[in-house]
DNA sequence: GGTTCGATGTTGGTTAAGCGACGGAAGGGC
DNA sequence: GCCCTTCCGTCGCTTAACCAACATCGAACC
């Protein structure tokens, strides 16, 4: 009986609850951090009936989700501002928006549990596969197997940036952009690791 | 059918609405000024339909009205922490709010158009009625007449406030503030402008 | 003059938000 | 064990916000 989602046109009091949510939810995790926070009072704060919260997420956990989604989207946002294509310009700039924001997540966002970083993690790699997807899918020779190709390029990417994340001067994350970036395009044989089967 | 005033309850959508509705005048005031508003762009900046901003305005000068208002309340409630009652200490205070609100006036809200300063000034002129008034009939010996009592000391601390606020480099406000308050209390009589008619 | 355009208030029907209450689960005290 | 509190997730009814119109007005503009 709420939000028509796949129409692009949105209820104006549901996108502003909606809002109102989030902006709620990311002051109180500034303020407190995630553990021990309740629905009663993310609502509260947003100046929302608690039942209404549970008519937009179904529970704070996909709430918590929705928002670590919403934040990476913008950091993509941010470095993305050419033309949505599978070239490989953009497929650096999701390496290094990777980097970045799980970077981040160590310095910035020391919550005081960790417990969540996975949490986080899970969302950052979706949020690159819905990326990806969608560039494959607009692309002239788009392959059958869209999803796959999708999810494991995400997932190289997501590993690519985690383990620069965690890797205390390594490299720096120009570096790691481009080899993975290689590997990603032209894969292992292309990248010399591995004897090309076919040549 | 909307918003139960008298009652200390008020539907929390209501509330949220008018402020929405007054944080967006705010914020275009102080970006655009006031001439060339439109009802329009406020509800919009507001993300409130129009329609319902009739619902609690009658038009965009009962809210300037409101919001002017609440400014100046809120002013008064950062200086009147003492309890709500008629005494120097207080009226004190309400003519040196009223002066340091209206000299602000001059300087930081230099307005495009200063043609709205009469509406602000007969704003701040009722606020001070007002509260004056809820002193009066608070008190013990409660005059019959409160409301012309109170109108005539409000529109003198006014009066006091305004030409202070235009005369630069007169007197400080504080001494202001202590002749006025002479007049005020002791009326003519006591400030020996005239000769005591009973005496 | 007449025409177009945009803002204003207003209306009735639709839809989402608020409220109060409920049962159930999880913890804390004793 | 048992009670007490607090939060959770859900439900039916009420109420306020949204919307798409509408007539009206005033200011260009020709």
């Amino acid at each position: 009986m709420l939000a028509r989602e796949t129409e692009g046109r949105l209820d104006p009091r549901v996108r502003r609850t909606r809002e109102l949510l989030v902006r709620a939810f990311n002051e109180l995790l500034a303020e407190k951090g995630h553990a021990g926070l309740t629905v009663q009072e993310i609502a509260e704060r947003a100046t929302i009936n608690r039942a209404t919260f549970y008519a937009h997420f179904r529970d704070q956990h996909e709430l918590f989700d929705h928002v670590i989604s919403e934040a990476f989207r913008e950091e993509l946002g941010r470095r993305l501002p050419s033309s949505p294509e599978l070239c490989e310009e953009n497929i650096r700039a999701l390496i290094l928006a990777a980097c970045d924001y799980l970077a981040g997540l160590n310095t910035a966002c020391s919550w005081k549990d960790r417990q969540f970083r996975p949490l986080i993690e899970a969302r950052v790699q979706h949020e690159l596969y819905e990326m990806l997807l969608s560039w494959i899918e607009a692309s002239p020779q788009r392959p059958a197997n869209g999803e796959i190709v999708a999810c494991t390029a995400s997932w190289a990417i997501f590993g690519a940036g985690l383990q620069w994340s965690r890797d205390e001067a390594g490299a720096s994350a120009d570096e790691v952009a481009d080899q993975a970036l290689r590997v990603i395009i032209d894969g292992l044989a292309g990248s010399a690791a591995v004897p090309t089967p076919r040549a």
